[in-house]
DNA sequence: CGTTCGCTTGAGGCCGTTCAAGCGACGTGG
DNA sequence: CCACGTCGCTTGAACGGCCTCAAGCGAACG
């Protein structure tokens, strides 16, 4: 992202980075907030969620260190459109708004590395809406595969063990559910030969079986 | 959105851009069609839709007049996440990307003012999200409301009319439900003594009462 | 006059939620 | 070391919202 910056920039951003650590549970901001920066996680997990009216929580995006969020302050200008809070013990760096308005400015080329991070975001979003029509052992076989992708960097295949790293119920609100109907769902994947289930581990017994329920929109289906 | 534009680049844009007609139910482009630019309704309705993995449709947005619409292709670069048909004969402009970007690339203040459109962008996509975890009842009344508030620059009121532009099932569409739901919904609504409908026209009978269906999750809840 | 289209309404069924109970793992305090 | 509470997970039963399928109806149109 920073990738064209001249090293007058770099180091100007350098300088005006924060870093922060912060403990489990951690609220890093709260949805509403004045927003003043986006954030690169560099260690940890942290969990983008909204509240909906009944206060049941909507996990929006799972960040991974390495990855950037909050961009969207970048431009909303005003508050943060959902809350961040640390899963786990988590280390964040910190960019300021107004040195990075000023840096687009003087560099235009900036803009169009902006412009493409928002090109993966702006399908992530196309995807989850496109997920929420679907039933809930979709998603989830949907949401395997991609850790099982994050996890590996080479190809899954038959026998391939996917890591949980956050409990059911974080999965189960990042899936737009809740634990009972997960519990359940995992169940039918189980019971359909697609998986095996111990405790945080998930064993792929049939990959393509696997792709094909996350692509229909039911379990049942054709 | 052009105004902080120089006279030169003013001249350059418009020389650049195409005007196009469409008639009732044409397509202007279709989802993974190449994106070279974006376009701006002069008259006319269109419809950004996806159809999902069973075949139905789910619309985006609906663009009116005035509105700028495919502005991802700015970001995405690569191809529409959607498709766009005319809902009644309309007239289109469009703006290619290259000139957009090039311009960008000398007037670094577009690019905050892009960044400000795809502010709104985000925010309705969000509100969208939310929506979609309510009931169908209470999607219609949000519906309806910010129809309303579209429709009359004055306020809204107890017997307020609204006028439906778009046929009930594109309005389902919209909602991400059917025809068959929607009937009802309208129904409830209506038995609550809530509005009051007539062909394409509603007069909202209890407009406070509407607003709270529109926040609660479902209509029966306290 | 027949067809098509948009809308409404009914019956039935499915999926996911709610409420509730039960279970093992874990940590704490007696 | 055991009793107890909490927490995360699972499972059952019942309820409800929305979808599907289907029929019916008026209006527009050829």
């Amino acid at each position: 992202m920073f990738s064209d910056l001249e090293q007058r920039d770099l180091d100007e951003l350098a300088a005006a980075t924060v870093v922060r650590n912060l403990g489990k549970g951690e609220v890093l901001f709260e949805e509403g907030a004045a927003a003043k920066g986006f954030y690169l996680l560099a260690e940890g997990r942290i969990k983008i969620y909204r509240v909906n009216v009944e206060g049941r929580e909507q996990t929006l995006h799972l960040i991974s260190p390495g990855e950037t969020f909050a961009e969207v302050a970048l431009f909303s200008g005003s508050t943060y459109p959902a809350t961040a809070q640390a899963l786990a013990p988590s280390r964040v760096l910190f960019f300021p708004r107004h040195d990075l308005t000023r840096m687009v400015e003087r560099n235009p080329q900036l803009t169009l590395n902006l412009m493409a991070g928002f090109a993966r975001w702006v399908r992530q979003f196309n995807q989850m809406l496109a997920e929420h029509s679907k039933s809930v052992p979709s998603r989830l076989a949907g949401y395997l595969l991609a850790e099982g992708r994050r996890q590996h960097s080479a190809a899954l295949a038959d026998g391939s063990c996917v890591t949980l790293e956050i409990n059911k119920t974080e999965i189960a609100s990042f899936l737009g559910t809740i634990s009972a109907t997960l519990s359940r769902s995992f169940g039918q994947l189980r019971e359909a030969g697609l998986i095996e289930v111990t405790d945080r581990e998930v064993k792929i017994l049939d990959l393509s079986g696997l792709r094909d329920v996350a692509d229909r929109e039911s379990l049942s289906n054709s």
